[in-house]
DNA sequence: ATCAACAGTTCCGAATTTCCGAACTATGGA
DNA sequence: TCCATAGTTCGGAAATTCGGAACTGTTGAT
C-alpha cells in the first residue's frame, strides 16, 4: 500500500476543495467527521441512512477528500483515523468551509432555516 | 434551439454551484462576468490569455453556469447577454460566492495576498 | 509461526461524463 | 435572398467515476 498523500497547506487548491465538496456523499462524510460523533474511521461513516456506501467507493471518497486537503488520515492499528483540516483551511481560505457547509444547511449546531 | 433553462432561486443546489466553480476556466469566465468589463457576450469571454476556449466548450461552460444558477443568459439580437446572479445567490447562500472568489484570489478589487 | 478476521486499498471493466471539431440554427444586415 | 456572425447541438474519442473482487497490512488467537 503506497503511503497516503496529503497536500501541504499552501498547496491546497480551491478547485480541489470545491470539486470534493460538490458531491453530496462526500459532504455527508465530511460533515460527520466535522461533527466527530464517530471515531473518524471509514467504516463508521459508510452508512448514510438511505444507503450504505460500498467500501471501494468510500475509499475513493476519502482519497478525494484527503488529496484535496480537506481531511487528514492516519493509520492507527488496523483502522484509519480521519479528521478534518478545518482550522488550517480557515486560515488559508477564510470563511470558505463555513459558507459551504451553511449552504448545504449542514453547519454543525445550526438548524436548517430552509 | 431549445429555450435556455434557468433554475428558480429556491431550486438552486449548492452541489451544482460548487461543481460549476470547481473548474478554473468557468471561474475565470464567471469572474470576468462579475467584473462586467466585457459586454457579457460569450465570445468576449473566450480568451483566457493563455488559451482561447473553443466555442463548443464555451457554450458548454455557459450551460453549466446557467443551469447551476450562477448566470443568467438572454438572447439579444444575434448575441447572448450574460450576467451573474450574485445578488440573488447571496440571499440564498449568504457569503458563499464571495468566499469562493476570495479563495481563488479573484474577488474583484481585492489583490492576492498570497 | 500460522491462521483467521477485519479495515481499508488497489485493480479493472462497465457506465457515465467531458471535450471539442464539424454541422447546424437563429438573427440581422446588405 | 444571401451572407456573416453568435451561439447551440451532434457525435465520437478520451478521461473519469463507480463498485465488485482480489489484495495488503495489522491484530489477536491458537
Amino acid at each position: 500500500m503506497r503511503p497516503l498523500f496529503h497536500p501541504a497547506l499552501k498547496d491546497i487548491k480551491p478547485e480541489a476543495i470545491l470539486y470534493a465538496l460538490s458531491d453530496p456523499e462526500r459532504v455527508a462524510i465530511f460533515v460527520k467527521l466535522a461533527g466527530a460523533n464517530s471515531g473518524g474511521t471509514c467504516s463508521a461513516l459508510a452508512d448514510l441512512g438511505d444507503r450504505v456506501i460500498p467500501k471501494s467507493s468510500l475509499s475513493n471518497h476519502f482519497k478525494v477528500l484527503r488529496e484535496s486537503g480537506l481531511v487528514l488520515s492516519e493509520r492507527q492499528g488496523v483502522e484509519m483515523r480521519n479528521q478534518t483540516r478545518c482550522t488550517e483551511l480557515d486560515e488559508r481560505f477564510p470563511g470558505l468551509i463555513k459558507a459551504i457547509l451553511t449552504a448545504y444547511g449542514q453547519l454543525p449546531g445550526q438548524p436548517k432555516t430552509d
